[in-house]
RNA sequence: GCGGCUAUAGUCUAGUGGCAGGACGGAAGCUUCCCAAGCUUUUGGCGCGGGUUCGAAUCCCGCUAGCCGCACCA
């Protein structure tokens, strides 16, 4: 199985392990060594030049991973997944405790504990709906971990869901510190917590992971436009929409005149493919846009597209990022929570500004590189790696362990390191070594020679094409760089 | 969270109550060595905690983790 050959690899090698793993572990944490925090970061600063390029006013942020209780009132996390529930001993079916409770009362059981309902399930003999069986214990389940800020009786605090809400709580001052201007972008790349109630599908379902989360604050009047939106007018894209089952090619242009979705959305759909083909060099035939509709979406997304790779490993197109159209739901969430006034003054116009969220699962990205981009060639393991994201970019070895050879392949490696993601290795074969580095994706190798001390030239072997071509000395750092950067 | 299966070195694996073995990998060295060649030396393991037993990797219980199914996944 790939996904056994990739894990294998990935482990051997440090990409990525279990977390606190010579206790045991516990599921939903992942650790990264240290190439796997190499390619992590690497995707990320991909992320960052891509998306914050897109406008002047769209910057990255860093706001704190714990949050008081307040912000996920006015976010509505604590409202919407702080559900009592109960499961049945006997068919395991799990129930809302607080709707099992009010229905055989007649009364409002909102205030009560769960220690509370557990003796009201109790005293009214509530059996499971489905089977009669017994009910369990009843348990208040929220997705968010709960933590105390300061010593007993302080603050109750909760580590963040999601990286958005911090963009939010920033609104006011940013919105300030940027000088009034709409549309303002404000990202943040960070790490997220939910407690999820088991998580399965190795890597892909996480209780700690990184989000990398780009807010757009909007004028909702302007929407229906974008200044660049012609650039992009003729771009096809891959959807898949709400209803259908089929992939289909349709252009912005299409997708704003058949669906009436916004310029403002569609141009960055456009701009989220282009980073996804482009940047990433995702075959087109393995990503698209679903649309999401009914059930599924949330009710506070206006619009909502997910970003899709196909995976292998995981057996199908998987969601790795979402389009969201927010509308003033978050503001005008912690504007009443908050008692803070979020709207803005634009030339006279007063409004609470709306929010497209472009929202990223940085571990689920780096995932589907492991995935798009392993390879098992005969005895030949290689992740063809964008050379841009590699973790390793460009690895040096003496030829033999002569001592000017070790001599100059130290000097070239002291050279580079500065500058590029760089590796040095003397041990084994020359054959052994470029299969190593093939097996984390390195993409560049410099071989020191004799000709190396004679002649002033290397060898510089590809890791896509495996050819070989002298380089002299002094032009090797300008190569690199011309082909990192085509 | 429930049920079933599973856990031996970095990785893969042999071992069914009596000295934990192999392959690959890693390290050091030899070999003017450009695609996992060869040789020498070496490293390193029974997931954790209880119990049964003279003796447990092996049998039993609990925990943790993984896989499959159910549930969950705003």
């Amino acid at each position: 199985m790939k996904v056994d050959d990739i894990m294998d690899v990935a482990l051997r090698r440090g990409f990525i392990f279990p977390a606190s793993e010579i206790y045991g572990g516990v599921s939903g944490f992942w650790e990264y060594g240290h190439l796997g925090t190499k390619l992590r970061q690497n995707w990320e600063n991909a992320w960052r030049r891509h998306f914050l390029g897109l406008d002047p006013n769209y910057h990255e942020i860093t706001t704190t991973n714990i949050m008081p209780k307040g912000v996920f009132e006015g976010s509505g996390h604590l409202e919407n997944f702080n559900d009592p529930l109960t499961s049945c001993t006997k068919c395991n079916q799990r129930f809302r405790a607080d709707d099992l409770v009010q229905e055989a009362t007649g009364r409002s059981v909102e205030d009560l504990t769960p220690l509370e309902l557990s003796e009201a399930i109790r005293a009214e003999g509530i059996t499971c709906p489905k089977c009669k069986g017994e009910l369990g214990e009843v348990n208040l389940f929220n997705m968010m971990f709960q933590v105390n800020i300061g010593a007993a009786g302080g603050l109750t605090g909760y580590l963040r869901p999601e990286t958005a809400q911090g963009s939010f709580v920033s609104f006011k001052r940013m919105f300030e510190v940027l000088r009034n201007k709409l549309p303002m972008g404000l990202a943040i790349v960070g790490r997220v917590y939910r407690n999820e109630i088991s998580p399965r599908q190795g890597f892909f379902r996480l209780r700690e992971f990184n989000q990398a989360e780009l807010q757009i604050f909007f004028d909702p009047d302007a929407f229906e436009e974008h200044p660049d939106f012609e650039t992009v007018r003729d771009t096809v894209l891959r959807v898949k929409q709400f209803g259908s089952d089929d992939i289909v090619s349709l252009t912005c242009g299409e997708l704003v005149e058949s669906r009436g979705i916004g310029k403002f959305y569609v141009y960055h759909m456009a701009r989220v493919q282009e980073f996804y083909l482009t940047t990433l060099r995702i075959p087109p035939e393995l990503f698209r846009f679903r649309e999401l509709g009914g059930k599924e979406k949330a009710f506070y997304n206006k619009v909502h597209w997910d970003v899709e790779v196909y995976m292998e490993t995981l057996g199908g197109f998987k969601e790795v990022g979402g389009i969201h159209y927010r509308t003033d739901h978050d503001l005008g969430g912690h504007e009443k929570a908050s008692k803070q006034r979020l709207q803005v003054n634009i030339d006279g116009k007063k409004f609470v500004p709306h929010v497209l969220e472009l929202s990223f699962g940085v571990d689920r990205n780096f995932w589907a590189l492991m995935d798009v981009f392993y390879e098992q060639e005969g005895e030949r393991t290689v992740f063809h790696f964008p050379p841009a994201l590699a973790p390793v970019t460009v690895a040096v070895f003496p030829l033999l362990n002569k001592p000017e050879l070790i001599a100059a392949a130290e000097a070239l490696y002291t050279r580079l390191s500065p500058h590029f993601s760089a590796d040095y290795d003397r041990g084994g074969s020359i054959g052994r070594r470029y299969r190593r580095h093939d097996e984390v994706g390195t993409p560049y190798c410099l071989t020191v020679d004799f000709d190396t001390v004679e002649k002033g030239t290397v060898t510089l072997r590809d890791r896509d094409s495996m050819a070989q071509e002298a380089v002299a000395l002094d032009t090797v750092a300008a190569t690199l760089i011309a082909r990192l950067c085509p």
